[in-house]
DNA sequence: GGTAGACCTGGACGC
DNA sequence: GCGTCCAGGTCTACC
């Protein structure tokens, strides 16, 4: 990016925010069109701006070593002051810098073992769309399959950014994409017509029927209805609406998988079923009420970070790849499992 | 309400 | 290099 003419913005962030803890801990800050740069802990990602793509890297000067220190970002060609706005508009929702302070303080009430470390924040997709599009290329596929899908999607539909990194398609170009050219070109397999049908509903006004991104991210929509609205949509199941409702900011559900399972069984010990282990789970987490998701989710991301070092250490190319349950149950197995790592 | 099978891709494995 | 098997969540048909 170096001589290029670009924009450079200052964002502050709250107080405990620290950016290779808080970005580097959900899957998706190791897809395209995000890269993590661990020897310099940059963050890169082209935005989808009124203009065009622009590729941003966002650094936080000491490194973590102090929490609130507010995030350079630099952009790769100047931007106009609407750009400016949308790009502050898509780093906050990214980097869920509009949680306060207070909000991780409560989880740290409701769950005291995350607040030596700090863990609250979780980190996201610039736009609903994305998220929503994010969590059907995960599901039924292992983690190196979704890694791929979300590369090709953004190399053979994105914008392209002057530095030649390419955006997360648009719902408009998505929704005017033939599913066999999804399917061929970007491998999402049978997704391909669920996928072109969630992109429509996001072009068209929810007058006539499409969804409206307001609803969905209103505080005030009741989380029943937002479930039940998530499980109305092509390609969306009960893992999927789950997952969607905590990238939203909505925790109190578990979107449980066979990695859930996995953790159930090696980690909380738990026998029978997946049936019952998952009924265990929800029961088990039940008690952090609203935080639920969180408490489950930095268990899990521990677990991962005992096997492969902080994950601001992860290349999404080695590390980032190296995540299937199959994997894990072998590695776990390999130890002895011996119950370590119970927590409660 | 519960269950079985199809849907695809890509990695692992055996030959 | 090729064929086979398997993992992974959603959807549909069926009981």
């Amino acid at each position: 990016m170096a001589g290029r003419a670009g924009t450079t913005l200052t964002i502050p962030v709250p107080a405990d925010y620290v950016m290779r803890r808080d970005l580097c801990s959900y899957g998706y800050f190791l897809l395209a069109p995000s890269h993590w740069e661990p020897a310099t802990e940059t963050y890169t990602h082209v935005l989808d701006l009124g203009g065009g793509a622009a590729t941003v890297d966002i650094t936080q000067a000491r490194r973590g070593r102090k929490a609130g220190t507010p995030l350079t970002v630099r952009a790769d060609r100047a931007l106009s002051r609407t750009e400016v706005a949308q790009a502050r508009a898509q780093i906050t929702r990214m980097l869920r810098l509009d949680e306060e302070a207070a909000v991780v303080r409560h989880f740290h009430a409701v769950d005291p073992r995350w607040k030596k470390s700090g863990r609250g924040r979780l980190m996201r997709s610039p736009t609903f769309f994305e998220d929503v599009i994010k969590t059907v290329t995960s599901c039924n596929v292992t983690w190196p399959s979704t890694v791929n899908m979300n590369r090709r999607l953004c190399e053979a539909l994105g914008a392209k950014a002057p530095g030649g990194g390419h955006a997360f398609p648009s719902a408009a170009k998505i929704a005017r994409t033939r599913a066999t050219t999804l399917r061929t070109r970007c491998s999402v397999g049978y997704r391909d017509a669920r996928i072109v049908e969630l992109a429509r509903l996001f072009t068209l006004p929810p007058s006539r029927g499409g969804i409206s991104v307001a609803w969905f991210e209103d505080p005030g929509t009741p989380d029943d209805a937002i479930h039940e609205a998530l499980l109305e949509l092509p390609g969306i199941g009960p893992y999927a609406a789950a997952n969607i409702m905590q990238l939203l900011g909505r925790y109190s559900r578990l979107p449980l998988d066979t990695e859930s399972i996995r953790h159930g069984k090696t980690i909380l010990g738990y026998t029978g079923t997946d049936r019952h282990i998952m009924k265990r789970m929800h029961e088990h987490f039940r008690p952090f009420g609203g935080h639920a998701f969180r408490s489950y989710w930095f268990e899990l991301w521990c677990f991962y970070e005992q096997k492969r070092g902080p994950a601001w250490t992860w290349e999404r190319e080695t590390t980032g790849k190296s995540f299937t349950a199959a994997l894990l149950r072998e590695e776990v197995a390999a130890d002895g499992a011996a119950g370590a790592g119970r927590r409660r």
